[in-house]
DNA sequence: GTCTATAAAGCGATAGAC
DNA sequence: GTCTATCGCTTTATAGAC
């Protein structure tokens, strides 16, 4: 499919999206030029860092994108709670009901994580930590709010990787409703470790 | 690292790690040689698929190895509370409290996954089965028994995808305990979804 | 069964015309 | 900025000697 891009920020979700579909080591400059339009002429004027630049810019895009639809009205909300459920919304939207895989979970499973480790691990660790604040906001202690968002980062991610491996939506969406539902019980919602 | 290998059969466990460690595409026949001592000759002599081949039998062998040591007891031992304990202690065991990664997890995010769909399916499929059919035996309904089974899968595939991007063990360890305690509960351990 | 040699294709990346 | 042509290397896979 070809497109009509102007700037090279145009063709990021293209890009994120050719590596969230073939990984790192499975995306070519051939499916790249298949999915954008562009020949590797272009592609190396706007990344002349080639492969590894592209995926680098394409998991600060996401972040980008993360921390300003969730993790900052996570930390923000005057409501915490809201924040809480806002993220739910965007996740689901996100991940398109768990049809689209997370890449940044592609990334930390593969190989490739060694390049990107610092990108990998802090995407997560922001997103605990802001789930995290929001849930200190509401009253959990530290201890057991940072417990709650650990748990629930984990169980989005399993969700990912169960639905698509059971090839069945369904999964995805018991295990978001029962993390939300559980978030929202006042008392020992995840147990002991 | 070279190692004498007699059967084909005998090979399989490193070839397993190669694909775990690099993924399906990242993985190379140079890589297979190196870790198994094989040249391209013998490689092709044991397995005249290719690589393919090769993957197909290593979730083929991962896949008995699960049955042997997991869904079996979990679904014959006179206790099924015992054929649970003895599962976390199986899956602690395997995946090296969380410095190995579920192959069968990196195929279903990967483009591999089209490939492998049934053989990654029937892996998932016949864990929470086996699971499930411990629940129920201790007493769950039915409905609850598969809720909790799905449930614990993914969060053990949700705590190996975490602790590696966070690069923290002590991540699975916890998700594992908690997993475990949960399913020693007695009431609604894993909410309505 | 294992080796070396090699084929044929695809890979990431570069150069230079336009 | 985009194109075509091309380099040098790696890839999977095969052939044939031993």
């Amino acid at each position: 499919m070809s497109k009509a891009v102007s700037g090279r920020a145009d063709i990021l979700p293209d890009l994120g999206e050719v590596f969230r579909a073939h990984g790192y080591e499975g995306t070519t400059l051939a499916l790249i030029t298949d999915a954008t339009g562009l020949g590797k002429g272009s592609l190396y004027h706007f990344f002349p860092g080639g492969k590894e630049q592209m995926a680098a810019e394409v998991l600060a895009h996401i972040d980008a994108w993360f921390t300003e639809h969730i993790y900052a009205p996570l930390r923000d909300a005057d409501d915490p709670g809201a924040g809480i459920v806002a993220m739910f919304d965007a996740v689901d939207a996100y991940f398109r009901s768990g049809r689209r895989v997370c890449l940044v979970g592609v990334m930390a499973l593969g190989a490739s994580r060694d390049s990107f480790a610092a990108q990998v691990k802090d995407y997560f660790a922001a997103w605990i930590d802001a789930l995290a604040a929001a849930l200190r906001r509401r009253g959990d202690s530290n201890a057991m709010a940072r417990r709650k968002a650990e748990q629930t980062v984990l169980e989005i991610q399993g969700a990912l990787v169960l639905s698509r491996a059971l090839d069945d939506l369904k999964v995805f969406a018991r295990a978001l409703a029962a993390a939300r539902a559980r978030l929202n019980e006042k008392e020992g919602a995840v147990s002991e470790g």
